[in-house]
DNA sequence: CATAATATTGCAGGAAATTGCAAGAACATG
DNA sequence: CATGTTCTTGCAATTTCCTGCAATATTATG
């Protein structure tokens, strides 16, 4: 067995289980425990991951927002993500907003895919890399720590010249009269010009998002053309449907 | 048998396995060991897989894509960065271009720094993500998926508007006369506008690549104000030094 | 066609990396 | 603080890698 097939199975046992331990992988891999620390040493150099004693855990980037939020809600996410699925066709140019419900979507994306996806999300452009069949586009400008996405001027600029077939949004909330709406204000401008710049807007957001509102404004909810969500039988729902918005 | 159709199969297997042996391939082709290390040796230097010890694996969808180059030459390229540290101060912007010894670079900033970086890596835009004291921007633009940079029209559109103090760059080959060359059109482009967009150029070099060139130009020889390398002594430097560059 | 130049291949040796083991230090936990 | 677990360090056995070299095959050239 390569050193590498190691790495590689210690790895996806990490993002599967959130955790690895030296005894199992031992047990997995079949070589000592000295061998799997030293596998672990090599792994947390290239900040792959994060030793801890008696095994390793998941490395958070960095300790902000963005990797707390991933887990949270995981199901649900990952739910909206299979749903948001059916949407995609070789062969289109989308826009995919940063955020984790978007995240769980780019690592749901079957390996036949063939398409252009715009993003200003990091995380999500680093997922996509792997991918072989996806032309992955950053917007370009300054980087917001806390949610990994980049953001101001230059980013509205390379938007405005685009013209996606869908734009996928992950939104903070969602309120039947106020709109959408998000807390930062230059992001909430960036997703303004998504909106603008994609034939077609489906927001994906967990049903805890919905009849809430923030400070700054990024369109009017008709604007929608679907909202995918976990609870789509809700009550919560109906205003959105009596608009003319798909909830599913 | 023919030399390509060992490259032929190994290449086969290598795509139905995710991996190959020495051992393996030397029983299959009924070659010695010593021929199979040569054909991965050479398969690999045309990026076609990557060696590890034993065999070789895939390049794309392994997780090591970026981290795989990190490990040649790491010391040396400690010690590069190292030295580049003394050029940073406090409240400058600098642009930071790709490649492995930038990226050592930026993993020893001090916490204590503040300043500006503009770069198109994506590895590095993630490094300085958890650095307290700096802002980055990213470059946007087509992500190149093998050098995990953005490039592109794009790309050199948001450098071009920028007037940066230093420009710290990985070049890929120098040579007196010829000049910084890359191996590729559009990233040398980029690179191009960078020398354009700074003060002051401080090129990274392990030794190994300073006499060397590549198709592409990015800028003349007389541009650069420093070289940073592991063997400022040697005799490779002294033409260098002729023209008025620091060799360090 | 003959001969030289070049490339390819296998082999031998020493260098380097990987692995497992053992002994003692550091650590967590009751 | 006593106990069992986990970590570190050093070491030896094994495997794999690299270098130079000689034998053979291939190609170029007069």
């Amino acid at each position: 067995m390569l050193k590498e097939e190691r790495f590689d199975y210690i790895l996806k046992k990490l993002q599967a289980d959130h955790k690895v331990l030296h005894t199992e992988l031992s047990n997995d891999l079949q070589v000592s425990e000295d061998t799997v620390r030293r596998d672990l040493e090599a792994l947390a150099q290239n900040g792959l991951l994060i030793k801890v004693r008696g095994g390793a855990i998941p490395h958070s980037p960095n300790p902000f927002a963005f990797n707390e939020r991933i887990n949270i809600h995981e199901d649900d996410k990952k739910a909206i993500a299979a749903k948001a699925l059916s949407f995609l066709h070789n062969g289109q140019t989308i826009i995919i907003d940063g955020g984790t419900s978007t995240y769980a979507l780019v690592k749901l994306f079957p390996p036949s895919l063939q398409l252009t996806v715009v993003t200003p999300s990091i995380p999500i452009a680093m997922q996509l890399m792997e991918h072989p069949g996806v032309d992955v586009v950053l917007t370009g400008g300054r980087i917001f720590k806390s949610s990994q996405v980049t953001s101001g001027m230059d980013t509205i600029r390379m938007l405005e010249k685009l013209r996606a077939d869908i734009c996928f949004m992950g939104v903070c909330s969602l309120h039947t009269e106020v709109g959408v709406t998000g807390p930062h204000m230059e992001e909430a401008a960036v997703k303004n010009v998504m909106v603008q710049s994609a034939n077609r807007i489906i927001a994906l957001a967990t049903s805890d998002k919905m009849g809430t509102a923030e400070p700054y404004k990024v369109c009017d909810i008709t604007e929608l053309d679907t909202i995918i969500t976990d609870e789509a039988g809700l009550e919560l729902a109906v205003p959105y449907r009596q608009l003319g918005i798909k909830v599913i």
